[in-house]
DNA sequence: TATTTGCTGTGAAATATTTCACAAGTCATT
DNA sequence: AATGACTTGTGAAATATTTCACAGCAAATA
């Protein structure tokens, strides 16, 4: 049998460096750690999926609120959201508080709740870049002007485009993007530009301080920042998606 | 100390009913299992998150490939996506094969093999619901002409908007979605309508036998039905998501 | 008042998912 | 051919998430 010796011992050299490097993350770690620990910063963590069927919920309560419900019970938002009621019962167990009362949970108490806990408080000034077709119907849709959310501006590179648009959003030129999202202090953007425009459009806003991006144009954005979070809404994997699950046939939902 | 031991009691027959209950279950669930058993059903499951991860990859390597693109590693998927490499290989090694190259996976292969695996070699038929802004904003979208899917008919209630859209899809009036969806054999859907117009109009393309529907009316489309799969798109859902991830500042992407 | 029902909240157990470490392979360079 | 710098693929360990079971209330009912 033949061994290959040297490629060993160039992979025990290898080793040795990682080791080392390792040592100094660890290191970096540690301290970090200890430095965290003594500020005492035991953000209590809810987990991710979590966090997306609070933020579901959310939704859902706002519409049962609005049709005049002021009562829920974890079963019958399992009837109606598809989440196991152990799971809506230990979701909320995440954010420390109680609601119940008879009947299930308060949903005005729930809904302020889950909303301090989120950071849905305050209201956070958002924008709109690409006004074509997807981006007036984002202009126009209802239940964001009575949200948490205030739709503070809209973009185009089309400057003739502008001046045909009617509603109450100001509306300017792609090129003034970054001055406009720092004046107006914008934290969060929508992207409903053509594809290949969305990278540059994505950099601009990033570079302009935004933080966090729901991009509807078919392409997978990147950042290098960190703390920029980015949720890309594409049709076509949405179906991709749907196909897949429909393929493998697990669970029904999916948010 | 005062103890409520007739409480206890009937807590006790509960549990007895409860049990009983339970093992009817776990007699039909062996049952079940060994049937399944000897049928020799181990489909290998690809968990659901690696299946949402592969869909986005997927979507990524089609652009890619437009781009020119040959091959590519599972580092360089991991800066471009955010999707950690271990977790990129992984995700691929369940798909059970192996199209890796010099210098990381052959794209082309790469991407017939995920298309083969999570069910998109079959072209299918879909149907947008709602012919609005954001209806016919979907109408117009450049890539779903060249995708795996066939955008077989459009419809709206408003019988006159009908007439005033031009587009190369046949367009129906709403009453007709039953009918439509049967003759053309139309497996998912994508709801644009008002939120108001949204649980009916879902109502109906499950009763007509869709499979999946992508809905981006604001509100959470409820079914009944097992086997149906929905993919509710909230914008604000989206940027609620967006403000509390940032709050709690867990990792950077969300696809 | 006695009993029953229905509900939440939550540690602990069970399960699912991610991360890690490394064998094994390919190719370019010395 | 020796070496080094890249890969992937994958069991096993580590971690995260979900599910379960039940105490503990509150309200409804007999």
């Amino acid at each position: 049998m033949y061994i290959n010796l040297l490629g060993y011992v160039c992979l025990f050299k290898r080793k040795c460096k990682n080791l080392l490097h390792k040592c100094r993350i660890l290191l970096n770690y540690s301290v970090k750690k200890i430095t965290a620990l003594s500020k005492n910063m035991t953000k209590s963590k809810i987990p991710k999926p979590a966090i997306e069927r609070l933020c579901t919920l959310y939704r859902f309560l706002d519409m049962c609120e609005e049709e005049g419900t002021t009562c829920i019970s974890s079963a019958q938002i399992e009837k109606q959201l598809h989440i196991g009621s152990h799971n809506v019962r230990k979701d909320i167990s995440y954010l420390n508080l109680s609601c119940s009362g008879s009947g299930g949970y308060n949903i005005k108490k729930l809904k302020s709740q889950i909303a301090a806990q989120l950071g849905f408080t305050q209201p956070q000034n958002i924008c709109i870049v690409g006004l074509g077709r997807l981006g007036t119907a984002i202009l126009a849709h209802e239940r964001i002007a009575e949200s948490e959310y205030n739709l503070a501006a809209g973009f185009d590179s089309n400057i003739n485009k502008l001046e045909t648009i009617r509603t109450r959003v100001p509306v300017f030129p792609s090129y003034e993007i970054e001055s406009v999202v720092r004046q107006m202090n914008i934290t969060l953007a929508i992207i409903a530009v053509p594809a290949d425009a969305a990278q540059s459009v994505a950099d601009k806003l990033i570079g302009a301080g935004i933080r966090g991006i729901v991009n509807f144009a078919p392409v997978v954005i990147k950042t290098g920042k960190s703390g920029v979070f980015i949720n890309n809404v594409d049709i076509l994997g949405k179906l991709n998606l749907l196909t897949a699950l429909l393929k493998a046939n697990s669970s029904e939902i999916y948010q």
